[in-house]
DNA sequence: CTTCTTGTTACTGA
DNA sequence: ATCAGTAACAAGAA
């Protein structure tokens, strides 16, 4: 079916994918200094133009790197920052050098992790001979050079960050107060809750027993609760397990991620519950594909 | 050919 | 100012 086809080409990056990535490029980028920056022809995702990503990217040391919601932020030296967005099919893939040597005499890396490839938008090449590679499919993530200033006024935009101090069940509450709005849509708004797509919010949804479409105002206290408890749960198993990976994500390695054995209702239209048995449902929340339990979730 | 997919922003109007 | 709703972006599958 149409539904179980597409399901297949869903490749989106949320909050545990994009730290899974933080997470593995930290360990491999800190400290390297940029040697060439590249940039393919189709090259909307280096920002603001080609030229004057490569100028402002080139010489310059990655000295930790960042995350709020899905986005990445490169500390450079000279108090510069590198913004990543991957959207919806962006990949960030590293390489060491070709023909390195690791423990027992193999080549690294075996086997192909999918870089460079025909979507490879931008490739850094670093002091070391190591690469990143910077895939995407649509075009519609991008990286850019930015000072302080800059990356304070992006950063303003995002909303309470899961798995933080700063995510509190208090504000929680607050965000959806005179919300008309579908629940899954409140969960959806960056602005207002970072991170969170649409693999995370139906699972959330499921966990809580909410119904994605029911009006955010119409929560009772003790569902909105329940929600923001079944977020944090989600989202840190599926830190702990790199992430979904339904065909696009791949970490900062080139591999996939585990949790799509533990989704329990995203891309299972059509399948039964895995509490009730119910065939689950298939609807439009929020502009989105959203799948639910018409039984479990009220 | 049309429709559908999704993260985010820009824009509309209330 | 804040909220709600929608078009736009973009490539590929069906």
């Amino acid at each position: 079916s149409r539904t179980k086809n597409s399901a297949l080409n869903k490749k989106m990056p949320e909050l545990p994918e994009v730290e899974t990535i933080r997470r593995d490029l930290a360990k491999k980028l800190v400290g390297k200094k940029v040697s060439k920056v590249k940039v393919a022809k189709k090259s909307k995702p280096a920002q603001p133009s080609p030229a004057v990503f490569i100028k402002n990217l080139s010489g310059k040391k990655i000295t930790d790197i960042n995350r709020r919601g899905k986005l990445l932020i490169f500390k450079l030296s000279d108090d510069q920052f590198l913004l990543g967005h991957l959207k919806m099919t962006g990949q960030l893939i590293f390489k060491e050098p070709a023909g390195k040597i690791i423990g027992g005499g193999h080549p690294y890396p075996k086997p192909d992790v999918g870089a460079p490839n025909t979507h490879t938008r931008i490739t850094i090449n670093f002091n070391d001979g190591s690469s990143l590679f910077f895939n995407d499919q649509r075009l519609f993530g991008y990286m850019r050079v930015v000072d302080e200033a800059e990356k304070e006024k992006v950063l303003s935009r995002f909303g309470i960050e899961p798995l933080t101090k700063n995510f509190k069940l208090e504000d929680f509450h607050k965000i959806f107060k005179n919300r008309s709005i579908a629940t899954k849509a409140v969960l959806l708004d960056q602005p207002k809750i970072a991170g969170l797509g649409n693999i995370y919010v139906d699972e959330a949804c499921f966990l809580a027993k909410i119904k994605p479409s029911k009006p955010a105002n119409k929560l009772t206290k003790p569902q909105r609760e329940k929600l923001f408890k079944a977020i944090n749960k989600i989202i840190k198993e599926a830190v702990a397990k790199r992430g979904t990976t339904f065909n696009g994500f791949r970490d900062g390695d080139g591999n996939q991620g585990y949790y799509a054995k533990y989704l329990k209702v995203y891309g299972r239209a059509n399948q039964p519950c895995r509490k009730c048995n119910t065939t689950l449902k298939k609807s439009v929340v929020a502009a989105r594909g959203t799948v639910y339990c018409p039984k479990c979730q009220k």
